[in-house]
DNA sequence: CAAGTTTTGCATGAATTGTGCATGAAAAGC
DNA sequence: GCTTTTCATGCACAATTCATGCAAAACTTG
């Protein structure tokens, strides 16, 4: 799908606020509304929006903690990289996962209430997890720039 | 605030699907349309819910690679923190960034249209900071798991 | 330059939202 | 223990918003 500089308009405008209506999108990209619904309607068609989030604020929901985790597998876990996978999906504390290339063999997001929901998770779940056979987190202390999704600029 | 269980449902529900309607919401959580309309809106205004994006396919407008990189900023930098900041905020391809304790300074989401782009971003932007003394980073080869925001639950 | 295709704005019927109002249940006061 | 107050809830309706048909404008292509 090509994209124009009405589409990038769009898709910039729609991540910063999900819920504008055409109309207030319309008077943003400089189309009518009923442009905006049909390009909105492509774009979703094609997968380019995913689909809407509400974003909620972490604080008021009690996690107050946030930490990067970096974790290195057993070296014969190879196999059980599925395993892995299970861990992650069972554990709502991680909020994203990725395997990646360099010192670490995944990279975690995670969230807690607070330092004593991070020492339980850390000891009595990551930790006791055969397959990890290195850990090592980062506690976020400040928020500089979290934007959620991707620049569509 | 308080948050009862219908909240939390209807939380958990708008985090999904932003874009869900107050009559579709009703049948999640099991309540009227209004009465969808009413909580939603308290929880807005009490600032729970932030605000509404759409979620964007990375690969769809060409981002096709993704690190995690560890910064750690030069000892006499300390006073030029909002530089930094600075910095982080005036590059589009730094999605996240996180001031953390721990081995390194901050932690940067970078997302870059494919090697060779990462290799710019490196060695152009970010490398010729002066402020910048070490840099390590990670490329995400897959995502396991992606959850853009917090469990409600 | 002409025929065909695509994009656009407008108008309209359908769907959605949010507010007033009445009811009932729980909490507070006496 | 009984009354009063408060609050959450569902229903109905007015106002807003959405999305599709349609015709004109703009852009392609041969």
């Amino acid at each position: 799908m090509k994209l124009d500089a009405f589409d990038i308009a769009l898709l910039s405008a729609l991540q910063k606020d999900g819920s504008l209506t055409n109309a207030a999108l319309a008077e943003v990209v400089n189309l009518s509304a009923s442009q905006c619904s049909r390009r909105r309607a492509a774009l979703e068609e094609a997968g380019v929006i995913e689909g809407y989030s509400a974003r909620l604020n972490a604080a008021k929901l009690g996690y107050g903690l946030r930490a990067i985790i970096r974790v290195n597998l057993s070296i014969h876990g190879q196999t059980n990289e599925g395993d892995f996978a299970r861990f992650v999906e069972s554990h709502s504390q991680i909020r994203s996962a990725f395997s990646v290339s360099g010192d670490a063999d995944y990279i975690l997001d995670v969230r807690v209430r607070d330092l004593e929901a991070f020492a339980d998770f850390m000891h009595r779940q990551l930790l006791p997890n055969p397959q990890v056979s290195q850990v090592r987190s980062e506690i976020v202390l400040k928020t500089l720039k979290d934007d959620r999704g991707i620049s569509p600029g």
